[in-house]
DNA sequence: CGCCGAGTTGAACTGAATCAAGAAACGTGG
DNA sequence: CCACGTTTCTTGATTCAGTTCAACTCGGCG
């Protein structure tokens, strides 16, 4: 928790009133591995910071499992695109790990931003955080190779190789399973 | 002018009074085609709304010309990485064709954000709109085949093919000009 | 006319996918 | 604590989508 807050003070003023508030709004939930926390074609209701634990936002493609997103600790996770325009999602969301999360509502997040000018102002620079995360990955997905993406992937994302199965690494990054263990054992 | 506003008023609740104030805020430029507004290096301090004309973002990779971004009439344009950290840009812009332009000083847009509480949240909507469009060409160019993407374009951007080089949509695609060629004309 | 940039087409090449076995690691029940 | 099945990872052979390099076409314009 101190963490998820921290988040926030990085960001802009939290007053100790606005504090009380955010942690008023938000919940603490356990979850075993494995379970899944959004499905497929409901709209994603929630935004988690991942406590402990990890979690995982993937989707179908022609049948097959590819992950689009790996949230480990002191990280916020969700499907960004259901959860904004309130359409069903597309996505499914797992945990990977026995996690503890903080939930974020929608509702409820719409309606903290909207309680004080200091905390609308903190929704908005968090979500221009947001769009930074995300224009570097599409940078990095965009412009470099395979061998490129992985290198950078272990730099930004160390001991997460060991926590999660390489198929799931390999389709976040864009390739295949065989090619991933080929670069990592250097061809 | 009255599309900038549309824009926003679409996003959420604009009384006149902060019309008036966000039309103070922003400065209507026109520049003649290939005027370079952003050089790599520098620090991006505008976004732009683009009334009329075509803007392009794009960064040298290996020494070859990259685009990023394709900004047509109606749209936001910006190096948003450097905009929101403000570190220097490794991207480049330039207009396309002879551009009326709406100019977004960094400065006077926080400003603006902070000035009232309605306008504040107007700029956090529009963050998370932002954040849609990323999420949105980020699982384009994650999950789909050249030929998808292009598909994609075509119906996303009508009308744009005929007015930017081809080698410049090619690598806004992720492949190479000889490539959009041949799959244009059916291989 | 003849040049020049933009687009097309062709042939050879290559990075990565696919298909197919194995090997290693893991977990569960006896 | 071992045995067995399952899942995860590696390795090899082949195929394929897309790149590279190079030549050629087309239309505009001095």
């Amino acid at each position: 928790m101190e963490n998820l807050l921290r988040t926030f003070r990085d960001i802009g003023n939290l007053s100790p009133e606005n504090e009380k508030l955010l942690l008023s709004t938000i919940e603490r939930v356990e979850y075993p591995s494995k379970t899944i926390l959004l499905e497929e074609g409901n709209v994603c209701n929630n935004l988690y910071f991942v406590e402990k634990g990890l979690i995982r936002i993937y989707l179908y493609k022609d049948g097959k499992d590819v992950t689009c997103w790996i949230g480990p600790e002191n990280e916020f996770v969700g499907a960004i695109g259901s959860f904004f325009t309130r359409e069903p999602s597309n996505k499914w969301i797992e945990t990977l790990e026995p996690c503890v999360l903080w939930k974020f509502e929608y509702a409820k997040l719409e309606e903290l931003f909207s309680s004080s000018r200091e905390l609308e102002k903190i929704g908005r620079l968090f979500s221009n955080q947001g769009i930074l995360l995300l224009d570097k990955r599409l940078d990095n997905i965009h412009f470099n190779t395979a061998a490129e993406r992985y290198e950078i992937f272990i730099n930004t994302h160390p001991g997460i190789l060991q926590r999660v199965p390489l198929s799931m690494i390999a389709s976040y990054l864009g390739m295949t399973q065989e090619t991933l263990s080929r670069i990592r054992s250097g061809r």
